[in-house]
DNA sequence: AGCCAAAAGGTTATAGTGTAACATATTGGT
DNA sequence: ACCAATATGTTACACTATAACCTTTTGGCT
């Protein structure tokens, strides 16, 4: 359902992983809501890849890990879950979610999603949220949220002459 | 199934229907395209507000004006032709289309999206434009394309008692 | 421990969004 | 008139997400 990509070969995977297994169960402590097991599966399950995965890949994912078959509902109310603590985020182009290197305080953020290898980098840029600010206020609007995906290619697949011997 | 935003009831709102037919003409006659009746009437239909609209809003819409049932790939088609010629926007995270009120070239666009009254602003805020491609570039991207909704609250809305009372 | 209310998860069905595949009709050039 | 290319019609289906209802688990309370 999903390769590994190329960007995640250049480090320990391993440790995006753990860190933030750790990070989340510090954070819903700290918080008093529960990272129940299938929540924390579904977070692992995230992390997996830097690619975002689709809330049906998860599900399949679960199904294989747990012999016993998954419905929507219950993939649904854990990435619910992570969304709202901002564990994860949603890609809204791509119907997928990603793990959040940095959910220890919520944040609007920017992804780079690589049309080639998949994988998306979030950004958050404090410069660049003051210009998104700026240019609504310019119309006298108020913003609660956005959402900024940008696709293209990444350095390593940009001068990558393997692409079409995947 | 859609409502007339107030925004809307500030503006002689037929002149931006019959803006965008006249430029969509020409400007597919210059091409070379073919901006068939069909076509047409989904990009008329498009425009019958400044919110965003659904494919399936627009094919039922379609369906009352044409006493004929209308099938989804029928919309779809026409909504791709619409979105190649850059007639018209897709928003991401409303599954909602759009009219571009400056279609003459193709562009690298933003959305001001009211969480009361639904409509959307679409900027091109050149400046803007060149902070994501500089941000983008920092990280080695080369940038194809991006997807910036920002969402709120439009003047009207913020400043509005009658909130409830709809 | 036993009880209870709240939270989480299981199950079934269905809603909403989008496409594949193939048949028919329309267009525009020869 | 003929033909190839484009556009549209039609059926079926894939993918994404949620509603509604039931059962289990959790954690505070007596
Ligand atoms: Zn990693
Ligand atoms: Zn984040
Ligand atoms: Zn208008
Ligand atoms: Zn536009």
């Amino acid at each position: 359902m999903y390769t590994p990509a190329k960007a995640c070969s250049h480090h320990n995977h391993g440790h995006c992983i753990s860190d933030a297994i750790v990070a989340a169960r510090q954070l819903c402590d700290e918080r008093g809501v529960r990272l129940t097991s299938l929540r924390e599966q579904v977070l692992e399950l995230v992390w997996q890849s830097h690619q975002p995965l689709g809330a049906y890949t998860l599900m399949d994912m679960l199904g294989k890990a747990s012999t016993r078959q998954i419905a929507p509902p219950t993939v649904y109310r854990a990435l619910d879950f992570l969304l709202e603590e901002g564990l994860i985020h949603r890609i809204n182009s791509l119907n997928a979610f990603i793990g959040c290197p940095s959910p220890s305080q919520k944040h609007q953020s920017h992804f780079l999603i690589c049309q080639d290898c998949k994988v998306a980098v979030e950004l958050d840029n404090a410069q660049l949220n003051q210009h998104l600010n700026d240019v609504a206020a310019e119309s006298g609007f108020s913003v609660t949220s956005h959402s900024l995906e940008i696709s293209g290619l990444c350095p390593a697949c940009q001068t990558d002459g393997n692409k079409d011997l995947l």
